[in-house]
Formats: C-alpha cells, structure tokens, sequence
DNA sequence: GTATATGCAAAGGGTTTGCACGGTT
DNA sequence: AACCGTGCAAACCCTTTGCATATAC
C-alpha cells in the first residue's frame, strides 16, 4: 500500500468526516476495480455487504473526491467512472465508433497541460482527461467521425 | 458563410437523408447559438416553429453529427453542448470549482493531439475535448481540488 | 447525547423509443 | 406510392433529495 491508502481514514476525519463501514469498502471496491461506475461499485461492496444503497455510494463517492482519495472522468455515454488518486497518472482515449477505452501514460499530455497552466493559469486535472476520437483500428478502417458518443 | 453551411442540404442529402425545416432550424439554432445544449437549442427553434419536439432535436443532432455538421463537448454535469463543426478549433477548459468555461485557441492542443495520432494511432476529436481543473481565479483562492463536476 | 451517515422511496433531469401520422422524395 | 421523419407519450438510465432511523463520535 502507500500513503493514501494507509491514510485513509485520517483524510476523512482531518476534512471532518466519519468513518464508516461504507466509506472503508467503497474505497476499496474503487481501489479495487480501477474504473468502475457507481453502479458497479455498489455491486462489489455488496459482496461483502449486501445491504449498502446505492445513494450510499453516490454521496460516499462525493465525500472520498472531496478528500482527495479518489477522481471520476467520463468515459463512454453513461455513467461516470472512478479510480484512486494514487494510480499512475493516466489519460483516457475513448474510440467514438468501437468504444473502446485505452488508458495510457500521461506524461506527454502532462506537458502541455504546464504549458496551459504558464499560458493560461489553468490547472488541470489530468486524471478526469477523457480523449473522444477513433483508435487505430477505427481510423484505419473508416473515415467519418460519427462520435455518437457519451 | 462557408462551404460547410452552403453545402448543409448537400451534406445531408448525399449521406441518404431527406431536408426538412426541423433540421435545417435546429442547424441554423446551433450556428447561432455556438455552445447550446439540446433544450436551448429546441427553445431557440420553437421561436420560429414552436411545434417542434424535444425529440426530434435529439434525433436531429445525431443526424447532423453524423454527416460531420455539429459536435458536441461534455461540459458540466449535464447536457452536451452542441456546435458547428467549422467553428475555429477550440477547446473547453472547465473550472472544477467555479464552473466557468473558457474556449481556447485548439492550436497548442492539436500538436500533442498530433503525437498521439503518431504514436498512438489514435486521432483525437478536438472539438470534442472538455479539460477539467482549476481557473486562474479559482486556483489562486483555494488548493484542494474538490472537482464535483460533471 | 448530538450530529452525521445511512437506507428507503420518491422525484428529478436528460435521453431514448414505439407507434401512428404526415411530409419528402 | 414508398419510405423517412416527426410529434407525442411513455419508458429509461443516472443521479439527487427528504425523511426517519441508526451509528460514529
């Protein structure tokens, strides 16, 4: 484990938060599943703990971001997804056409991201950066850009 | 105007869809309009028509996005906002905490959109791109990225 | 003991869909 | 005349909210 995670609880209550049995699994659950929907969040925290609602795990979500244990970016039409904050900085390609999602380094955006932040003074969040185009295999067979996507 | 615009009823017809007043009012709303959501955008077209329906609006976006009219971003939580795709590239930068939303010059974005195609093969829909964070003012104020957003 | 967190159920926003009618081709 | 597009209403998904109960502090 690391910092965040051995910390956890002292984050919630540092902010003024309570610790609950909720807030413990849906952290792990999201730890866990890498990028999940809240709704497959709750369904993995009810494994363990069949009688959480899913309210419960929208408002815990909300708390765990305000702390800063974990982001959400939006991927694909519906729901959003969540991850911890501690992985490896990422951004995500998603495919317009086969909806594919890629999660690569986020390095190179990194770059520019400094760069708009010297230019512009805004900083961003490179975890919630979400990529609408076509991958490889989508541009190489096609051409239009549908992107009836998210 | 351009070619995009002269061509709209071309565009259309080409790709095997018929012209009607819907969707020439709900192209004409997007040009005029320039980030509008789907709601606006009806509210916009019902000045002129007012027994147009919110569906149709939908069914016409999807259309008019198809044939590579109008894109849309994710702004905010929630609805896309529509434009016209000949607008000057930009992006959105989105502020976590404030909600204001800039529009900037999409210049800087596209070369690292263009070493992504490079390396990655993946060719990034740059219209489409909402880039959450912080705002100048808002970073300055506080630290703790709370991004509830959307 | 008190304030916060939870479960439940209902409401809310945004979007999609089935169907019959009307308009474009 | 044939098919596509539209209006309408219902359904749908995702998310939020009010309230009473339970729980962390």
């Amino acid at each position: 484990m690391n910092d965040y995670l051995e910390a956890w609880d002292r984050r919630l209550r540092t902010a003024g938060f309570r610790i609950t049995p909720q807030r413990q699994l849906v952290l792990e659950a999201v730890t866990h599943l890498q990028h999940a929907t809240p709704e497959e969040i709750l369904e993995e925290v009810k494994i363990t703990a069949s009688g959480v609602n899913l309210s419960t795990v929208y408002r815990t979500l909300e708390v765990l971001e305000q702390v800063g244990l974990v982001t959400h970016a939006h991927i694909g039409h519906g729901a959003p997804t969540y991850h911890v904050v501690d992985d490896a900085p990422h951004i995500h390609l998603v495919c317009s056409r086969c909806r594919k999602v890629e999660s690569i380094n986020g390095d190179a955006f990194a770059k520019y991201a400094n760069s708009l932040e010297t230019e512009n003074g805004f900083v961003v969040n490179i975890s919630h950066v979400a990529l609408h185009g076509l991958c490889k295999k989508c541009a190489n067979e096609g051409n239009v850009v549908t992107d009836h996507d998210h």
